[in-house]
DNA sequence: TCCCGCAAAATTGAATGCAAAATTACGCGA
DNA sequence: TCGCGTAATTTTGCATTCAATTTTGCGGGA
């Protein structure tokens, strides 16, 4: 057999790799997307925490040897989704709480970093298409739609760092969200209705200072932000564990 | 053979790993030393950018077999350090300049958030020491010793870090700061003069937010600084250009 | 002399094989 | 029935092997 051990898999994207002419061509490569499958798989929870990682089934999921796939293993170990026990194979890790409030504090610290960044970059078409987002999050606001809130506030958040425009900053951050989503904390963060108004107010300074490109202070915010949303998110939690 | 194709390298750590009673035991790994002797090998420069990173000859150096070395390499390729071009192998990664500048500002806003964390834990004893630091810098810098001043400098940033008591920070700044490293940036930086002074005063300013804890200034304070640094390599670096 | 094409050699990416460790299953004794 | 030691099974980690792509070396033709 060559690739696949059986016909598990749909042709899925038997696509050539894109050939650009670009010089030096980013990588079309062929077992990263093994890598992204993994990852996807585990940031989607498919896994428990703590559970361990099942080579020999994973690597028929996928219709691939154990090489790549425990090529990937060490990688996301290093990107802290998993962690390697010496001779006991993967698990999948476990965030306490005090885990927890440090990946909060640098999603805080990478997000004041983009502001600022954004504050010195951004144009005036990408504040409009900001300061229209933020818009209709407060129209789901007023109409307490909390599916329609968080996705305008994401995206506000998203392009807040592309704004940024820097790659190494946009890596950094998708991998700690990552990490963050995987533990399920941020997906049902703003039920908490008290904080949500809170939250509301704290965008309005967010729009206002990067409506006067003063990095300094939306940094802060930002920064603030993030902690006032971490702070909710343990509320809840505390709530859940009664 | 077992293991090691000949007695190329001697013992080495045969060391029993370190059996500590800790409940789940960190890692005491066997094969992330060759990640770890892989990545100082390339941050060292004994590697050229661009180069390729030759397979075959680096597992004889370590006397391993190439399944490690390329799980290593796919590590190396997620942080950055290197690239994996589709069938072309391995080759250092070239740092632009524009990538240097991205570099810079996530080392900034990484320092900043530290800065702000520091605030809100640093002990009287903690800022003492880093006080004492600021002074022996000052030393250095009135007598001019370059080196001296450096890894005071250098002491005094890590122990922000250190205070900021962040473990996801922590490897996240060791990261990058290995990233810049490699590029050779921050070792002759200091050897502007005019830029010293300027330095030095903006290390007084960083000390006197930090007694006061007044984290927000402080934050904005270290992301100014590293901004200036960079501006003083990048200079020194259009210097050394002509 | 220079350029192009073709074959040999080297390198890469991935699968398979194998020894060492861990996990599980089982049987014996209390 | 329960606990414990031992053997079978599974799993892990790494080496080796194999097909495929790329790179290198060489010769013919303009």
């Amino acid at each position: 057999m060559t690739r696949a051990s059986e016909g598990v898999e749909p042709p899925a994207a038997p696509a050539p790799r894109s050939t650009s002419a670009a010089r030096e061509i980013l990588v079309p490569s062929l077992h990263d997307e093994v890598l992204a499958r993994l990852r996807d798989f585990i940031v989607e929870g498919n896994l428990a925490a703590g559970a361990r990682v099942p080579e020999r089934l994973l690597c028929e999921r996928f219709g691939i040897s154990r090489t790549p796939l425990r090529e990937a293993l060490k990688v996301l170990a290093s990107e802290g989704l998993i962690e390697l026990l010496p001779n006991r194979g993967a698990r999948v890790r476990r965030i306490g709480e005090r885990e927890m409030v440090e990946l909060f504090d640098v999603m805080g610290g990478l997000e004041a970093l983009a502001g600022r960044l954004a504050c010195e970059r951004l144009t005036e078409a990408g504040f409009a298409e900001i300061e229209r987002l933020h818009h209709a999050m407060y129209g789901h606001y007023l109409k307490r739609d909390l599916h329609g809130y968080f996705a305008c506030n994401q995206a506000i958040h998203d392009r807040i760092v592309e704004a940024a425009d820097n790659a190494a900053l946009k890596a950094t951050y998708a991998s700690f969200a990552g990490r963050l989503r995987r533990a399920r904390y941020s997906a049902n963060l703003d039920a908490n209705r008290d904080r949500w108004g809170e939250a509301m107010r704290e965008h309005e300074e967010i729009l206002d200072a990067l409506r006067r490109r003063a990095g300094a202070e939306l940094s802060d915010i930002l920064f603030r932000h993030l902690r006032n949303k971490r702070r909710a998110a343990a509320d809840r939690e505390a709530d859940l564990a009664e």
